[in-house]
DNA sequence: CCCGATTCCTGTAGGC
DNA sequence: TGCCTACAGGAATCGG
């Protein structure tokens, strides 16, 4: 499930192969993603060379003359570096074949991905422009998490989930940041203080940070650009846990459903 | 504005 | 053993 450190996990990977490439050739398979991919796409991204691949939030971002391919991987989406791709098999739905020998290949069984081509600027695209800030930049602290979140009755952990609150936090990590700074994900996000803001903050960063040196999370199937999987899975606390001795108390962690999203926590140490 | 519910999709885990 | 259903989740979008 790819969340922040996934995404830059794969960023890192396939960003040596792709400076200075240029696309020759773009081969979608499958048009059906999170949105339909344009034929627009492929005819504008061919002969142009990429300049540069970032990442804001869960995006990725591959600025190639001019123009900008926006990327999502969704919650099952893979991209990978290929040297020989051969026959793309099941759920393989774009490849971009780049003039280094190399081939980009999108996979993603769930189709919740996304591949959107923008002249514009990607920062001012739609699904980008109000997006929170980065939690591991520095305009993110504990303050701006109180302060927008003073009267709100929503649950903390889906607050923090919120991508206008802050970005790249998702339903493993949000889980995982708040039983490091012991607060309730029940909890309302109007009633918690701003001193444990500041904690809060801190453990987002602080796991997130940890996540993306282990090469993020794979659970079942995430693996990075060049095909390794991560290995945090093992550093997780509590998620997916249930029942598990707590590392802190060792009583037996619990599950709840808050906005629909699975939740783990201990009700003695998180408060 | 705020918030919870619904929606997209398919692989897999669990129940019978 | 094998089939069937429920569940997983990022995030846009809808409905109240």
């Amino acid at each position: 499930m790819p969340e922040l450190p996934e995404v830059e996990t794969t960023r890192r990977g396939i960003e040596p192969w792709l400076l200075g490439a240029r696309v020759d050739a773009v081969a979608v398979r499958e048009r059906r993603l999170r949105w339909p991919v344009t034929p627009r796409l492929a005819r504008e991204l061919t002969g142009r060379s990429v300049e540069s691949l970032e990442r804001r939030a869960k995006y990725l971002l591959m600025a190639a003359g001019g123009g900008t391919l926006i990327m999502h991987l969704g919650m099952s989406g893979s991209l990978r570096v290929h040297k020989t791709p051969g026959q793309p098999g099941p759920h393989d739905h774009v490849d971009l074949v780049l003039n280094n020998g190399r081939t980009l290949r999108f996979n993603d069984p769930r189709r919740f991905g996304a591949m959107l081509w923008t002249r514009r600027d990607p920062m001012r695209h739609p699904l980008l422009r109000h997006l929170g800030p980065e939690p591991l930049g520095a305009e993110f602290d504990g303050d701006c998490l109180w302060r927008l979140s003073r009267s709100r009755r929503a649950a903390v952990k889906t607050f923090i989930m919120d991508g206008r609150v802050v970005v790249g936090v998702g339903n493993i990590y949000a889980s995982e940041a708040l039983f490091r700074c012991g607060v309730d994900p029940r909890r309302a996000a109007g009633r918690v203080s701003r001193q444990r803001y500041g904690l809060l903050a801190d453990s987002i960063r602080e796991v997130l940070a940890a996540a993306i040196k282990r090469g993020g999370t794979t659970l079942r199937d995430f693996t990075g650009g060049d095909g390794q999987p991560g290995y945090f899975a093992q550093e997780l606390n509590v998620y997916g846990r249930e029942g598990d001795a707590c590392p802190g108390c060792g009583g037996p962690i619990r599950q709840t459903a808050l906005g629909q999203r699975s939740t783990f926590f201990c009700p003695r140490c998180q408060r």
